[in-house]
RNA sequence: GCUCCGGUAGUGUAGUCCGGCCAAUCAUUCCGGCCUUUCGAGCCGAAGACCCGGGUUCAAAUCCCGGCCGGAGCACCA
């Protein structure tokens, strides 16, 4: 029996009835492309069966992964923006008394104890399959050793509540973790209102179990994690959601990366911001003028397999050039530019088409004796040589060093028949512009009708798509998005 | 060392659970050609893959075993 082809994401499990979905992210930087996978994953999802998409912040670490204030109105702003506008944001750091009840609980239970072993000598017993001596403690010794945890008379390394699980269980990543040690740096949310924090593995399980989380959609790197949890579950007696995993992502064009790896680059001065065109961040993407649809097109393509993928831009570059070509105007941009000097009739101003197809009018650009030319062109530019300036006129360079044409003529057609080679060019008094690309900056004479594209995408023509970013009294900058 | 997961064209992806419709899907990339006053868009065409070896079967990308390669976990990180 054979089903029809799936198109788009595959049919999750059990989720007819509605789902709820989280993304939980560390809040210890923006939200990277990675991010963005599991904000659009999760919430197609809950858009295609119905249900609540969560956003929560796993900020149960000041030390290592330290949350940063900002970081969590940037993650509100990236999923509004992605189209994934959370019904519920939950913030760990906020609910500790929660965790807390439910440590207790477990304890009286018998599955958690309090273990004392400093962090090696009890890894030495897990990887010898041995129990450590704070494993036989009773209930109400282990409530005794918990309360004094959270008191203070304990000190950070000298105690962690442990989950049980099985000692002997032949993988070693899955015995007796730990769910709870102490912490005395302040949290930047919380201060020092808390000096007893969760570990991921139990923060994290109890609040899927809390928030009623149906589908779990995480990394395969927290396959074990999964199986870990599942421990506390039949401790407390509940049921585990379905979880699919997915595996890692690297980008071509960004490499492998980490937000503490970002962070730390950015610290030392080496980009301008987390919104710089070189960061593999979601608002850098942004402000590149990559569109919120193209970014989903591409996601939900890439689907949920669990083989570790090294994916390119470029297939998020040709979705977004599909959105974007019928609506960018059409601009000249000149990349380095170099003087030519024509003689004969040339148009004291030139109408050209904002867009090729579409009729979006015409923009007027002053023109005359005097254009600029780009650099990249002045290969073509060859004495005796004739081609076109486009939207202008035709011409037959007489001269290089300096550049000098004559003009002969304005007709496309004759440049048509004759075969001309078609390039772009600015006027002497455009506007400097400035292109912020991921493999650098470009600087170069626009239009001057590029200053009221503000905010706006553009296509430089024979250049490519940009957004123009800011417009200052002397200066245009345009972030780069793609040819 | 112990443990877990994965391997379909350059890159992703469908198909793998339930073997035959797969001489293998779609997208992107690359290469030709057409079209176009942009090196953009559009149109047409082409190239390109089941990791290897055994086994089961009338039949294997699909099931089984072994190998190889890649990734991950064994934190008082997430």
């Amino acid at each position: 029996m054979k089903k029809e082809p799936e198109k788009g994401l595959p049919r999750l499990e059990g989720a007819e009835g509605g789902v709820v979905m989280r993304f939980a992210p560390n809040p210890n930087g923006p939200p990277t492309i990675g991010s963005a996978r599991g904000i659009i994953i999760n919430s197609e999802y809950v858009k295609r069966y119905g249900g609540r998409f969560l956003l929560r912040f796993d900020d149960t670490d000041p030390v290592n992964k330290r949350p940063m204030p900002e970081a969590y109105g940037w993650y509100l702003e990236d999923c509004q923006w992605l189209g994934a506008v959370p019904d519920e944001v939950i913030v760990a750091s906020d609910r500790l008394p929660l965790y807390y009840e439910i440590a207790e609980e477990l304890i009286w239970r018998g599955g958690a104890y309090v273990c004392r072993c400093d962090q090696a000598a009890f890894k030495a017993l897990k990887d010898a399959a041995a129990a450590c001596p704070h494993r036989g403690q009773s209930p109400q010794e282990n409530n005794a050793l918990w309360r004094e945890m959270i008191e203070g008379s304990l000190g950070p390394g000298e105690a962690v509540l442990r989950v049980k699980t099985d000692i002997v269980h032949k993988d070693p990543a899955l015995r007796d973790w730990a769910a709870f040690r102490i912490v005395t740096t302040p949290h930047p949310r919380a201060g020092d209102k808390y000096r007893v924090w969760p570990l991921l593995d139990f923060e994290s399980a109890v609040e899927d179990h809390l928030l009623g989380v149906t589908h779990i959609l995480r990394g395969k790197d927290l396959m074990d994690s999964e199986r870990r949890q599942r421990y506390l579950y039949d401790h407390m007696g509940w049921e585990y959601p379905t979880t699919i995993h997915w595996g890692r992502i690297k980008i071509h064009q960004f490499g492998s990366f980490s937000t503490s790896a970002l962070r730390r680059a950015l610290e030392a001065g080496e980009y301008s911001g987390w919104d710089d065109a070189r960061m593999p961040t979601v608002r850098a993407l942004r402000r590149r003028g990559i569109r919120p649809e193209a970014l989903r097109k591409f996601m939900v393509e890439l689907g949920v397999g669990e083989t570790d993928i090294s994916i390119s831009m470029d297939s998020v570059y040709a979705e977004n050039r599909k959105i974007v070509d019928p609506m960018a105007k059409r601009r000249f941009f000149v990349k380095d530019p170099h003087p030519l000097e024509i003689d004969g009739d040339v148009p004291e101003v030139a109408k050209a088409p904002f867009h090729p197809t579409l009729d979006l009018g015409l923009r007027e650009i002053p023109a005359g004796p005097r254009v600029l030319v780009s650099a990249d062109d002045l290969s073509d530019l060859k004495v005796g040589g004739s081609l076109r300036l486009k939207d202008l006129c035709n011409i037959e360079v007489v001269a290089t060093a300096p550049l000098r044409a004559r003009a002969i003529g304005t007709d496309p057609h004759q440049a048509k028949e004759m075969r001309l080679r078609i390039i772009h060019w600015a006027p002497p008094a455009g506007v400097p512009v400035r292109v912020m690309r991921p493999d650098g900056v470009d600087a170069g004479i626009g239009e001057a009708g590029i200053r009221e594209d503000e905010g706006k995408v553009v296509q430089f023509e024979r250049y490519g798509f940009v957004r123009i970013d800011s417009v200052s009294g002397d200066e245009v900058v345009a972030y780069f998005a793609h040819r």
